[in-house]
DNA sequence: CGAGTTATTCTCACAATGAGTATAAGTACG
DNA sequence: CGTACTTATACTCATTGTGAGAATAACTCG
């Protein structure tokens, strides 16, 4: 019966425990804009908005909207919980007490006026070149990273290990007959972390003068977060109706699809797209038409955000091409 | 540059701040027996295994494996994170000092010897008597759940907010022309608990001698805990080869069907079932048949597990019936 | 007006899926 | 020992979903 008095621990708050534990709530918020997607930052270094959770908040998510408003005086709407982090050695933090990241994704869309000196909109392709597919593979990861990566497996000492880091940097970058997975962001950051082709993994060490390595760095392990949620977003869209977070109030069936294209880093077969947005009923005609460009003038439409309460959770399926 | 000395006190550990926030870490740990899906659980009030972040534990992940090992002696294989929360009104406690809620979800095997007095497998269903259908509407939910919803969805003031509840309703519970779907096992309850058909939402109140409520309690928030780790499981076996973790060595592909029926709450075709996890490659033959009961002996499959290097995330579908 | 550009509608082949039927190989028991 | 019953396993078939490409419509530009 030890539980029972865990219980009653439990119910009259464990005054008893000295769990200095501090947590942080840690902001990837995105949106698209002309086509590229972007993430909110703060600071020249590049960091995700972020700050302690304290007692003041209500909740844990509106702290962070506290912490990103006040930092970034950017509004946000859409936000899910990303994942929950404690580690100690990717925190870069030699003291004794704790850190815990709680981290969420938003998403918004970019209104602001003029950019400020302290925070800003980052395209996350300058974080991640590699992951850009839409005009097909890119050279940084033909030219420079795949040879590191499959030096790097065939450079381990072990020949069990050689094989299990061939096998998954093929999982990976869909080598040999596999497909490209837009979705394996995280995997991939985390192989190249693993072969130090990342500035953050060599930071401690004393590398004299590191060479350049490629995509822009973050400060602590925030671009392991941010990756997190660009996997996470690019899982998402194929199942929920979250891009129309990031669209404005009317747009064209081509605008939609470059925003999906962005964010997938892939392109669309576009009949195909258009088929399907518009046989699952996730938007309406608006009336009228753009006077954009060139070309035949599109429909507008929007969101039928009837949707939302039709299915919870339903399904908005993306047809991305192969080739 | 206020950022400056953000990012130099987020480097330096932040002993300014005296967030005393306390973390807990709590274990949602499924087993399937006999068909029939259990949660492990402590002590009699039925409470989920858990324990505070402490500061000798490597991650949060090693501590949740040590609380659970040390309130349960079950040795836990697959885990992965469920939620963080930090709401203060669940909680049920009025000190000030803020507690986080680390959650994760485990898959075992339950192979203990004799069941404990501290800890034991308790059915996921009895905490959840609405959530099985693999023998058509439980009668609980036709005759006594359903009335009291819409008398509750009805029971609202506004026009407005009765017109929202009807609908939420509908939509998780698959009313109208809708099917029921059993991954918003979290949507269901937390319906239940608005309308206060749970014990634990009156819990604080002094309602007399409260009504007999539908389904076992649990302490705290742990019930809604419970509630995320059956609708990730739920949600996860289509896309992911996870129901493996839940079956011994060696299996026939009905035990694996019941397995999966166990864990969605619901039947599936048996052919279909078969071909998919044929033609998914996703077991072997060990060779042998079961001298099992009756009818003709079934060939016995083991998971192939280079499954989980092929395809880190590939995909296993299942396939659900209608009816 | 013709070339170029984007929008929009169809067609078609093929894979995936839900549902049902047929056959095989055992056990139980008169 | 043969018949009824039970489970395993293998096919069939209709329908839908999906990837890819062709065809047509409606504009701008010069």
């Amino acid at each position: 019966m030890q539980d029972k008095t865990t219980l009653a621990k439990k119910q009259t708050g464990r005054s008893d425990r000295n769990q200095a534990v501090c947590a942080d709530l840690i902001a990837v918020v995105i949106a698209v804009t002309n086509g590229e997607p972007r993430v909110l930052t703060i600071g020249q270094a590049g960091a995700l908005p972020s700050g302690p959770f304290e007692l003041g908040h209500r909740s844990l998510q509106s702290g962070l909207r506290a912490w990103v408003e006040r930092q970034t005086s950017q509004p946000l709407g859409y936000i899910e919980q990303l994942y929950t982090f404690a580690d100690r050695d990717r925190i870069g933090d030699e003291h004794v007490q704790r850190v815990i990241s709680i981290s969420y994704l938003g998403l918004t869309r970019e209104e602001q006026a003029e950019s400020s000196a302290v925070h800003g909109w980052r395209g996350w392709y300058d974080y991640f070149p590699w992951e850009d597919h839409r005009t097909g593979v890119p050279p940084i990861l033909a030219d420079i990273l795949m040879p590191r990566l499959l030096a790097w497996a065939d450079g381990a000492e072990d020949l069990n290990m050689r094989r299990d880091r061939r096998q998954r940097v093929a999982s990976a970058f869909g080598l040999d007959d596999r497909d490209w997975n837009e979705e394996f962001v995280l995997q991939r950051y985390e192989l190249l972390y693993e072969a130090a082709l990342v500035a953050e993994a060599t930071r401690g060490r004393d590398t004299g003068s590191p060479p350049p390595l490629p995509g822009r760095s973050m400060i602590a392990d925030h671009r392991r977060i941010l990756a997190t949620g660009i996997a996470r977003l690019r899982t998402k869209i194929k199942y929920r109706p979250v891009v129309f977070e990031l669209m404005p109030p009317a747009f064209t069936l081509l605008q939609l699809q470059r925003t999906v294209e962005a964010l997938a880093g892939r392109l669309i077969h576009k009949p195909n797209f258009r088929r399907l947005i518009e046989q699952q009923n996730l938007v309406e005609e608006v009336g009228e038409t753009t006077a954009e460009t060139v070309g035949r003038p599109a429909k507008l439409f929007r969101f039928r955000h009837a949707v939302l309460d039709e299915r919870a959770v339903a399904g908005t399926k993306l047809p991305l091409s192969r080739a």
